[in-house]
DNA sequence: CCAACCCATACGTTTTCGGTATGCCAATGG
DNA sequence: CCATTGGCATACCGAAAACGTATGGGTTGG
């Protein structure tokens, strides 16, 4: 079963003749003919009455008809569905992202990726530190929004922003008076930490900053996302030290200060895997780039 | 487009091995190789991932797929219902039939039919006695059930009954309360006549019979149907002579009665295209036959 | 470091397809 | 009534495509 022969099929049917039909094949009539008795030879039956002025359908001709140009749409279609998913046209993105950007990057990410890439199914899925190298790794999604950038060699990144480090802490707290707060003023207060994710979990992210300003603070308590360290610090356990765009999900009662003298900061970046031919990553990254420029 | 090549796609795809599916395929791995990387070169755009472990699809690898193992299932598909067609477990099955038969009939061989043939579309047209002949020869109909039979070189004609000629009077009519009635009775009545197809409008089926029986009947209208004719005869127009299976479509008030010595009869015949090929012809015929056995 | 596995490439053979030439049949027209 | 025309079928030849065998290259696992 041949799809040249189907086609060539279709075409006798719609022109009733294998000479008209030849001719929009731009091909000669014998062969078409040899072919047209070939299908109905391996169909095992006349697919044609030949009449002394064309050629007119049968019955078991009218259904093979029906099936046949269907599928002969679908055979085009289909090649042109895997040329547009090729290209970037069509197809499935599957974005990551981890939770401190939701809030900041999200509301301007989505409507411009719907804008860039109206074709293509979008879907969304929170990445947590402790997996977000494995999602990439097995394409769980096609690219990541991390913060920090994820390191691994069979893994790109591109940096698209960085975010500095901010003290947080209870309205009520003392510190809250302060406009940025010297670094000095931190020793020896409790931290709710979030480890960094390079460095296993018993990490900080800001150990470097501490230590380089000597500052010494007692880790109270380890968590997975900045929305648990808000928490936490709600609930007076601690200080933490967050970027700031974690500001932007930050619930009442919590407050943001700029620590004085420091310019340390998180990179925001996108990653994704090195292998991945996926022609949405560069589209991607234009609008992630776009919707973190401003914040 | 080949579909040779979308089989052999679909193969690799699901055994996600060029190896594994050329066994399946019952053929080498090198061809089927190069044939999937053609394929590739005809799309423009990668359809699998190669691994160390074998193939794996792309995104435009799984659009692809799932039209092309559609279309490959249409395809077969649709050779087999051409096959199915042409062998007649489906299809179509357009029935003529002439109004005297409909109510003899139809009521035993439309269900007769549907058991037969059950994957068949049937489809019943009423016939009249003026169109018939072209309702066969423009294959508007496969067959038609005709009383009598159409007399053409193109049609070939199966009888399958015959129906005796009775006269048909209202039950107030003198004539009424004899038993078989001899011809001579019918001697200068008027009669309804219905005209034969084969001889023009102005005939008489009853023309022999009277003729032999050197009765006059002189001819007080004309009419299309035996539907007509009785009512004719009902409002006393005057007499009919009809086959005997009009008796069950009779309206209250008419009666029918055998002529003595009188063997004269219709016959009731399967007509259609000599060349056509429908293989529900006979099947047909064979339905017919048994819903006329025991008229 | 070698063996196993899997895909890619190269080359010769075979199948199949398309083109040209021609025959056959029926309908049409003088 | 014969010639012409229009349409499909058959025969043969050259060209293209596919298949098989042999072989190379790269990665994994012992």
């Amino acid at each position: 079963m041949d799809l040249r022969r189907l086609r060539y099929f279709v075409a006798v049917a719609e022109a009733r003749s294998i000479g008209k039909a030849a001719e929009r094949l731009r091909m000669a009539q014998p062969p078409l003919s040899v072919q047209i008795r070939k299908l109905e030879a391996e169909i095992g039956a006349p697919l044609f009455r030949r009449g002394t002025r064309g050629m007119d359908l049968t019955e078991a001709g009218q259904a093979l008809l029906a099936r046949a140009s269907e599928a002969l749409a679908l055979a085009v279609d289909g090649a042109e569905a895997a040329r547009a998913v090729a290209s970037g046209r069509r197809g499935r993105l599957s974005v990551g992202y981890m939770f401190v950007l939701a809030n900041a990057v999200l509301p301007r990410l989505i409507p411009e990726l719907r804008r860039s890439v109206p074709g293509v199914d979008l879907e969304f899925a929170e990445l947590s530190a402790t997996t977000r190298e494995a999602r990439v790794l097995d394409r769980g999604v096609t690219v990541a929004l991390c913060m920090p950038a994820i390191n691994h060699p069979e893994i790109q990144v591109a940096r698209i922003g960085a975010q500095p480090f901010m003290l947080v802490m209870p309205t009520s707290s003392p510190l809250a008076r302060l406009g940025p707060v010297p670094m000095a003023r931190l020793h020896g207060r409790p931290l709710i930490a979030l480890p960094h994710p390079d460095h296993g979990p018993a990490s900080s992210a800001v150990v470097p900053l501490l230590r380089r300003h000597q500052v010494v603070m007692p880790i109270a308590s380890r968590v997975e996302t900045v929305h648990s360290a808000m928490s936490l610090v709600l609930a007076g356990e601690g200080l933490a030290i967050l970027p700031a765009c974690a500001q932007l999900g930050a619930p009442r009662g919590i407050v943001f200060r700029p620590l004085r003298d420091v310019t340390d900061s998180l990179d925001i970046a996108v990653c994704w895997r090195r292998d991945s031919q996926s022609p949405l990553i560069k589209t991607f990254l234009k609008c992630a780039e776009k919707a973190v420029a401003r914040l």
